[in-house]
DNA sequence: TGCCCGATTAACT
DNA sequence: GTTAATCGGGCAA
């Protein structure tokens, strides 16, 4: 079985925590699979949720790093982070998309529908096939119900514009596994 | 206090 | 391609 990461493995810049959780495994309460895609957040980044300062929501992200920012997107969906960097820089690494391995039948009830595909292909389905709410809220990344192991060799590792956002949309912050079939969207091919 | 918009998704035309 | 569902945060008033 491949080395567990630690809350440890959070303690670096979001742009070198970022590419690294690509093929790493992420099993919550024992269901999972191979992240695929994720994105970075700073906080100096005018599309980051810790921009404007801390809340209550984002309130996790000013904390140390290694532990679960869960908020509620569009009224309706959740979305899980995992905050990065020393204690107060308030950055974090959106969880976009995993390749299911484990617990394949329990994502598929959760979600209501069958194609591998689509279980966990972006934000929103993920958590939904996980389980993620709010009650995972501040909770940290080494203890359970998390799980987390580091990708068993290199891969290659693929960059572009992240996804849904309007300001800093040019920065190629978005990260994904090259070739993956179960990212939310395809990387543009550079010509 | 009210209004607009967002790190989304599924179901439409 | 467009749109409804649905609600907390930021900002104007």
């Amino acid at each position: 079985m491949p080395k567990r990461l630690t809350r440890s493995f959070f303690r670096r810049s979001v742009h070198e925590v970022a590419p690294d959780l690509i093929g790493a495994t992420l099993l919550v309460g024992g269901v999972g699979g191979i992240l695929v895609e994720v994105e970075a957040y700073r906080h100096d980044d005018p599309a980051a949720h810790s921009f404007h300062g801390p809340t209550s929501r984002n309130a996790v992200m000013f904390g140390p790093p290694g532990f679960a920012y869960v908020y509620r997107s569009y009224g309706l969906h959740w979305c899980l982070n995992f905050v990065c960097e020393p204690k107060g820089s308030a950055s974090a690494v959106l969880i976009r998309a995993l390749e299911p391995t484990t617990g394949l039948p329990v994502m598929r009830r959760r979600r209501g529908m069958t194609d591998p595909r689509l279980l966990c292909s972006g934000p929103g389905r993920l958590c939904e096939a996980l389980a993620i709410t709010d009650a995972q809220y501040g909770l940290a990344l080494d203890e359970p119900p998390f799980a987390l192991y580091a990708r068993p060799g290199e891969v290659d590792v693929i960059a572009g514009p992240r996804i849904g956002i309007t300001k800093a949309a040019d920065k190629p912050w978005r990260y994904g596994l090259k070739d993956s079939r179960f990212l939310s969207k395809p990387f543009r091919t550079k010509v």
